[in-house]
DNA sequence: TAACGGGTTTGATCTACGTCAACTAGTGAA
DNA sequence: TTCACTAGTTGACGTAGATCAAACCCGTTA
């Protein structure tokens, strides 16, 4: 809500995070919501889209707990999304590149779930709930992708519950390093130089990990040749292994 | 797909797992689908149910990678649902008790994410999800239903990823324990006096544990005098501890 | 220049749960 | 009755990853 509230204020539009002014044009339209969308579906989707000026690191989108109104899409930069238990513990429940949707679990129970912050400066892609409502009953189309776009985050969470219910801490951070390579490959970066936009804390939380084991992982695969690391910035060196460990049983 | 496809076999009328006609009469209504429809609704949504022969134990609803055609409600006994990954090992991931919805993972690929296998006697509504598609078009409550439905299995998957991936074994357990005894409770059954119509091998799987330690727990609970159990008979003795276990962070 | 603080790495030790193995109790067949 | 088979329980032991503890790196501030 915050900071995303104003639509197409003059002064943003030169900034690389404002570069699309509509859906049509958007880079990310391939991969994002227009997908599923005829040509002049895609216009009535954009009239309802706001876009605002972009997050800072930090900056958060939205707060469990708060009333539900919108989903977001992310248009630059990245988010993650974390939820706080009764008992008081954290735990990531997802981390949004560029094309990505999010919000979807506040749809249940009129509340967001999940709090979502900006990991670093993001633009952000609002679209209010009530709308989408409304045209998906006029838009087949539109109600079938988000049906899909549901169903798919259903089989994603549970994929993720295989994941670190049943995998070992190896498996679990080549899976995760998959992943975001394969969703840079997506958006035609490259899938094998990439910058992690999350924090050790974050991925041993995502993963059910300490950040220790998190940090000892990182560094025997780079002792073993699959990667190099410093810091942030990842150089994967040998994908096909990776993958490999990322899909192993055991 | 299979043992559903007949309507209204004359035969099994007098049947206890038949005992809905349909959807109004239902003593399910108002926690499954009608729940969320007006009275002149249900009568839409009766006519594209389709209510089949109850599946016997074993006997699988469908198998994931089939062609997605149907979500279904148990309307008697119990389902549950249970994927291969590519590694081989399987991941239980829900058990489906009267009144509940499953297959939703299949509207994303239009494949089956999952199979699912009737773990007692089971009765079963099938409903064609591209009649609920039409429907959702024309009624607002049934598409908003249908949102709010996948939404809320997202944050349930998402709420297991954390007791999976944060809790002790004891928590898991009690978890589990309170889950079913609440959803018994909204049944109009005991929360307190059950059976549980999974094995030990089907809870570890579940809570990603192993059948000794599922074992261990169970009696350690009964020990500390929290409940009675005798294999799948279960009488809770001192809910109100089993919930703050449940719930505690560590 | 030093002092500070957050994020990260590395090592030593501990522990919850997994693994392996033996045993019990049903259940059903012949 | 015995045999076989499946599901569950219990015990002894092993281990992946947690915990605890240092130290490091690198901006920022004083």
């Amino acid at each position: 809500m915050i900071a995303v509230s104003e639509k197409n204020a003059p002064s943003t539009k030169n900034c690389p995070h404002n570069a699309a002014i509509n859906c049509a044009s958007c880079r990310l339209s391939a991969i994002c919501l227009p997908l599923a969308l005829a040509q002049d579906e895609i216009v009535q989707l954009d009239e309802i889209v706001q876009r605002g000026r972009p997050l800072q690191k930090g900056q958060h989108l939205y707060r469990e707990g708060d009333t539900f109104t919108s989903i977001y899409a992310v248009r630059s930069g990245s988010v993650k999304a974390y939820s706080v238990s009764d008992s008081g513990e954290e735990q990531v429940t997802g981390f949004y590149l560029p094309g990505e949707i999010l919000g979807m679990d506040g749809i249940g129970h009129n509340r967001y779930a999940s709090s979502a912050v900006a990991m670093e400066v993001a633009a952000i892609c609002e679209i209010p709930f009530a709308n989408i409502e409304d045209l998906s009953g006029k838009l087949p189309n539109m109600q079938k992708h988000f049906f899909k776009l549901l169903s798919q985050e259903i089989v994603e969470d549970q994929q993720h519950i295989t994941l670190v219910s049943k995998h070992t801490a190896e498996e679990r951070i080549a899976s995760l390093l998959v992943s975001i390579s394969a969703r840079n490959a997506r958006r035609n970066l490259s899938p094998l130089s990439f910058r992690l936009p999350m924090s050790r804390t974050d991925i041993g939380n995502f993963l059910g990990l300490t950040i220790e084991t998190v940090s000892r992982v990182f560094s025997r695969f780079a002792k073993q040749g699959l990667l190099e690391i410093d810091k942030k910035e990842v150089t994967v060196l040998d994908i096909d292994t990776l993958k490999r460990v990322a899909s192993l049983g055991h």
